[in-house]
DNA sequence: CGTCTCGCCTGCGAT
DNA sequence: AGGCGAGACG
């Protein structure tokens, strides 16, 4: 049995490469796996995590983590078919549902309740709007956004309130903007969420600090229940998550991080690359495996991905390869407007499609803004493409879904404040913002919950408004009743229907109105199939509850295997692949993002980005730009990305070989001033504002535009001149029509017949 | 108290 | 352009 046992373990081990076999057999002390795009990843956790089981490490004493309950749901499917039932003693998910779990044992330590409620970024929000409201503070100078994304970032950084209230620099640095009572609101909205009994998702990773430094007993605890750790996407952790990391491994040191610092694309949410660049320093006897061979994409896809991250200084050194064919060159299109971006980018799925009978499941437009997807939608919609977008509200930020789970919430903990809110007049029953607000005032002024001024309205409210809210309270007292005596689902439908709202949604027979009663459906189906599950012995409301905060888009896909394309944004396309690739947008100020270009972290952000982009295709990679588009609803004119002066021209298609020069420059842009570019991508001066003068393009038949061609003044364009285009060829002005910045000439092209062109955008060279 | 309009803001978004 | 919150009105 042993033996047979053993047979297997070195028969999966054949299947995989040298280093990916060395990263999987190195099972005990700290090791870091750089796992470059491509690279097996995956594979080489779930192996790594089965081969431990199997030589011997108890899969009780395992934790797992990574960054999305997709990705913890998968490898673990991944890792039963390989060890099987034992796998699912592991513990294994994200960071959030890991220490929440956590969180709700030890509760009492750090004097939370055990059925916390954890607040959504719009719960958050909303509380930090009521709060800078009661303080009449001016919202547009504490904006909730940006108050939000400071308080996060303090969280992040285990800065509590009052130590920001202490920080001299913090505080100098808000005074600075004017913005000098951030400390003191970040401390209202702590005690806020406290009295609330509730955490935001930075709390979940800062109680759980807070746990491990003060309980030492909790720590010990931990550290030896969970003896050997492994973090996936370990560029994009942040500082409270790196820190729960070395604390959970400081006794046995059995700690793998996996990931890739050229993918590491969330900054702006708070991770922080530096600590897989410094990983080494926590750890003298580190073991690095790098994993470079790529085997999703063809040879091109790779080098050029290379070139374009080359231009980073901020990384670790790696040599990603591939083996696959060389593969067809990238493609660069060119289009005048967004409009036409789409339009290119639709009328080349459809070609590719029918010339090498692929599905559209094969093609994924990946842009940098979701507002792109919008001339996307249009142009496929216009050709009949199927398309899906991925990204946006999902299942349970629908207003519907949350007003449900708030009386949910409401049941298990009625001093949840956002939850209170949200039903307390929905459906109306005549307790309006006045009465609310007096709710707030008096719970403020006695110093106890809004659910204690409630639940005792006669002493606090005048009697007519009492009485309505007497009510209220009565009805959630009947519903914790119910949620403590029937199942999950009997409960949910009683409080689904007792409180009005399901009667109030059928009531609406509107499109949206039917919509939202089958989603309140749904989720009810979903809180039945909970009470039905067998592999779980606690079934109630409350532990479907738990963990509803938690869960995503990706755990609701509805119809995974429709034969469609994809667009989303290229953060959303992270982990994913797609033989074929479009990347719309390369655009200054676009993409890169006008926010990035002036700091140089950024900007090396924005790239990575783009690498992201690029190695998300297998065997064919398009890239297109606009030379104007419409941005927050006016038309804006738009330079080529500085990216695309990156790219080592050897690996693009061009169809202007013959006009070529044989040098490793870039294409697209005027040499002369593109020369200066990747000495200082720090200049304040756009690199490659020169001018564009060659370009590729999808469409057939290009005009081969003359050597040197520059476009000239087109402000004294007369009538009857004879001009060249750089895509349309040699042509006469017929006609000049329009003002101002709207000037439309009438052009007869040799080869193309008569074009109206905005001279704006028109890139002419005046020949005679 | 409820509805409607005005004006603001707008980057990517797991949990 | 478009969605959402806040403030103005009925």
């Amino acid at each position: 049995m042993l033996i047979h046992k053993k047979d297997q373990v070195l028969e999966y081990l054949e299947g995989l490469n040298p280093s990916q076999r060395a990263a999987v057999e190195q099972t005990k002390g700290p090791v870091m796996i750089v796992a470059g795009a491509g690279s097996g990843k995956t594979r080489v956790i779930t192996f790594r995590v089965a081969h431990l089981v199997r030589s011997g490490v108890d899969s009780f004493n395992l934790l797992v983590l990574t960054f999305t309950n997709k990705a913890a749901k998968e490898m673990r499917k991944r890792i039963i078919e390989l060890v099987g039932p034992e796998a699912k003693n592991i513990w294994m998910g994200t960071f959030h549902s890991v220490f929440a779990k956590i969180l709700r044992v030890e509760a009492a330590k750090i004097g939370y309740p055990t059925n916390f409620t954890i607040y959504d970024t719009d719960d958050s929000k909303s509380l930090l709007r009521a709060i800078l409201r009661e303080q009449q503070l001016d919202d547009k100078l504490y904006n909730a956004n940006f108050v939000y994304n400071r308080i996060s970032s303090a969280k992040n950084n285990l800065i509590s309130a009052a130590e920001y209230l202490k920080n001299a620099q913090i505080q100098s640095e808000d005074t600075a903007t004017g913005r000098g009572r951030l400390g003191e609101i970040y401390q209202i909205y702590s005690q806020r969420c406290f009295k609330a009994g509730a955490m935001d998702f930075d709390d979940i990773l800062f109680k759980t600090n807070v746990l491990l430094r003060e309980h030492p007993d909790a720590l010990y605890k931990y550290q030896n229940k969970f003896k050997y750790l492994m973090v996936d996407e370990y560029q994009d952790t942040n500082y409270s998550q790196y820190l729960i990391v070395k604390k959970l491994a400081a006794i046995n040191e059995n700690i793998c991080v996996v990931g890739d610092d050229a993918q590491s694309i969330y900054a702006f949410r708070g991770a922080n690359i530096q600590n897989i660049l410094n990983f080494e320093k926590d750890y003298p006897d580190l073991k690095v495996f790098k994993l470079e061979q790529n085997y999703r994409s063809t040879q091109n896809i790779v080098n050029v991905a290379n070139s374009i991250i080359a231009n980073n200084k901020n990384q670790l050194k790696k040599n990603v390869f591939s083996k696959n064919e060389e593969g067809d060159k990238i493609k660069v299109a060119r289009a005048f407007s967004d409009n036409e971006e789409g339009k290119i980018v639709a009328e080349s799925i459809l070609q590719e499609r029918g010339v090498k009978g692929l599905k559209f499941n094969d093609f994924a437009i990946l842009y940098r803004t979701n507002a792109q997807s919008r001339s996307m939608e249009e142009a496929l919609r216009k050709l009949n493409v199927p398309y899906k977008i991925y990204g946006g509200l999902s299942f349970y930020q629908r207003k519907e879904i949350k007003d449900l789970i708030s009386y949910f919430r409401l049941t298990f903990n009625s001093n949840d404040e956002e939850a209170l809110k949200r039903v307390i007049n929905y459906p109306k029953r005549g307790i309006g913002d006045t009465s609310m607000e007096r709710i707030i005032i008096a719970a403020d002024q006695h110093k106890i919950t809004p659910w204690e001024v409630i639940s005792d309205a006669g002493r606090f409210l005048e009697q007519r408004s009492a009485t309505a809210i007497g009510n209220f309270a009565i009805m959630i007292q009947s519903f914790q009743v119910v949620a403590k005596n029937q199942t999950a689902y009997e409960a949910a439908l009683h409080i689904a229907q007792h409180s009005g709202l399901l009667k109030d949604l059928y009531t609406d027979k509107s499109v949206e109105g039917l919509n939202r009663y089958e989603n309140i459906q749904e989720l009810l189906n979903g809180i039945k199939e909970f009470s039905e599950r067998e592999d779980i012995e606690d079934r109630g409301l409350d532990i479907f509850m738990q963990d509803v905060a938690l869960l995503t888009n990706d755990d609701n896909d509805k119809n995974p295997d429709a034969d469609t394309v994809s667009l989303m944004t290229i953060h959303s396309a992270k982990g994913l692949e797609f033989p074929h690739v479009y990347v719309v947008g390369l655009e200054e100020n676009l993409f890169p993002s006008q926010m990035s270009i002036n700091s140089r972290a950024d900007l090396e952000e924005e790239r990575r980005l783009f690498y992201v982009a690029i190695t998300r295709a297998e065997k064919k990679l398009t890239i297109s730009y606009a030379t104007s588009r419409y941005r927050w609803g006016t038309l804006t004119s738009c330079e080529p990305s500085r990216f695309l002066d990156e790219i080592d021209a050897q690996f693009l298609e061009l169809e202007f070989k013959n006009t070529q020069k044989t040098t490793d420059k870039n294409p697209f842009f005027d040499d002369t001033l593109a020369s200066s570019k990747s000495a200082d991508t720090f200049s304040k001066i756009k690199p490659n504002s020169g001018i564009i003068r060659k370009t590729t393009s999808m469409l057939p038949k290009a005009h081969i535009p003359s050597e040197g061609f520059a476009p000239s003044d087109i402000s004294g364009l007369q009538v009857g001149m004879e001009v060249e285009h750089e895509r349309f060829g040699y042509g006469k002005v017929i006609n000049i029509e329009g003002n101002k910045s709207d000037i439309k000439a009438t052009i007869f092209f040799k080869e193309l017949g008569q074009k109206q062109l905005l001279l704006k955008f028109a890139k002419l060279r005046i020949v005679i």
